[in-house]
DNA sequence: TCTGGGGTCCTAGGACCC
DNA sequence: TCTGGGGTCCTAGGACCC
């Protein structure tokens, strides 16, 4: 097991939930076990989409994201449960506690994925060893099957944990890359899609080995830096940690819907975009984050899909505040057309607790306290107002300029 | 009979400034 | 007639993933 590897390496795992929400129905209801069940949308909504389904389901065909009746006609006697979230979550959780008894190191992906750095949890056994623990530990205590992936970098411990499913564990180490991921056609690689593999195959790149092995020139030159990178992972390399503070922290909070029918009545639309924004400002609030700039999305008849966003100078997280700024924003852009999908997204987002932290810094009974520093303030303040919280940045800015 | 909802990252073009 | 070149910010869209 030393010899797995080298010197300064590291041994990743990437632990990937097998058919996650579909196993969680399993657990919750064991009289599911064994029979093809697919977790989907209401068909009348127009949501009937699989987001999951069994690996009994699999072998009819029935695959994620295909609509129900597609895989109806594959599977008759398909069993079809509502997606329950809460569900998943706690689930998910109860996951994420197991992992963290095998190493400080967890970064979680998704809800059903994450990487484990386990170079310094030998103490614990071999890689493969605590591979399997975590395995047995996932079934016994959660009911839940896993397969994991072992490598020295997370590309191949991702690439890894794919090759045997259900309840695979799969060491991909690094002489091992000719003769299992080169032959794969590019499609199957993590980080490339149809698109990007349709785009390849006209350069003559079909396999991963093919990708390893093309030019930079003609990699740079259609694909940008993404294509060097591409070919860096084919052979191989991938450089990034297991952060576990990664995850957590939140780019973008946003909400859509499809609604049940195509709508071109304005208020009814407005209506949406009013409780959007309810679920949104919630979210936010959860999360502890405000937010700078309110995008919203609107996807009409034909599926064509626009997206208009605006920053917004003062933070908000009020669910008025994001309608009235998604309302703006819709009625400046929608022209009348049906309407088949709205949402609400929040970029852009700052921590309450910084914003908070700009109110007290800039509040001026603190600021006439202290001398000579908040003078300054105080004049930059009688400029802007009294609205200090929504100002700070602003404040920020010109004090930068005066050197404070 | 079609085709969900939650995200992340990258790119390209225009505005604006020096 | 001729009309630079960076750098940054903002917006919109696309590709990808689960």
């Amino acid at each position: 097991m030393k010899a797995f590897y080298p010197k300064n390496g590291r041994v990743i795992l990437h632990v990937d939930m097998n058919s996650f929400f579909a196993s969680v129905e399993m657990a919750y209801d064991p009289s599911l076990k064994d029979k093809p069940l697919a977790v989907a949308g209401d068909e009348e909504a127009r949501k009937g989409i699989v987001v999951t389904c069994s690996y009994e389901a699999r072998k009819y065909g029935v695959k994620t994201t295909m609509p129900v009746w597609e895989a109806k006609k594959l599977c008759p006697h398909l069993i079809i449960k509502r997606p329950n979230f809460d569900r998943y979550r706690n689930a998910s959780q109860a996951m994420f506690e197991i992992l963290g008894q095998y190493s400080d190191l967890v970064e979680p992906v998704s809800i059903d994925e994450g990487y484990l750095d386990i170079t310094d949890s030998f103490e614990l056994g071999s890689p493969l060893e605590i591979a399997k623990d975590i395995q047995k530990s996932l079934l016994n205590q959660l009911d839940l099957p896993c397969s994991i992936g072992i490598a020295p970098n997370k590309f191949l411990a991702k690439m890894a944990s794919d090759m045997k499913k259900p309840l695979g564990i799969t060491v991909l180490r690094k002489r091992d890359i000719a003769k299992v991921i080169w032959p794969l056609p590019t499609v199957e690689m993590h980080g490339i899609g149809d698109k990007t593999a349709a785009k390849l195959s006209t350069l003559h790149i079909h396999s991963i080995g093919d990708l390893a092995k093309a030019s930079d020139f003609q990699l740079k030159a259609h694909l940008g830096i993404r294509g060097l990178q591409l070919k860096e992972r084919a052979n191989g390399i991938d450089t990034r940690h297991v952060d576990p503070d990664a995850a957590g922290e939140n780019k973008s909070v946003g909400n859509s819907v499809t609604l049940p029918k195509d709508i071109s009545n304005q208020s009814k639309l407005l209506e949406t975009l009013e409780s959007l924004a309810e679920s949104v400002s919630t979210r936010l609030k959860k999360k502890g984050y405000v937010t700078k700039n309110i995008a919203i999305t609107i996807r009409y008849h034909d599926r064509k899909t626009i997206s208009r966003g605006k920053k917004i100078i003062n933070p908000i997280v009020e669910a008025k505040d994001i309608f009235l700024a998604a309302k703006t924003l819709f009625l400046n852009n929608w022209k009348g057309d049906p309407v088949r999908l709205l949402g609400i997204t929040g970029q852009d987002l700052l921590d309450e607790d910084y914003a908070y932290e700009q109110l007290n810094l800039f509040s001026y009974e603190k600021a006439a306290q202290k001398e000579p520093l908040y003078n300054a303030i105080d004049k930059i303040k009688s400029k802007y107002g009294t609205s200090i919280l929504q100002k700070g940045s602003d404040l920020q800015k010109e004090m930068k300029q005066k050197k404070l």
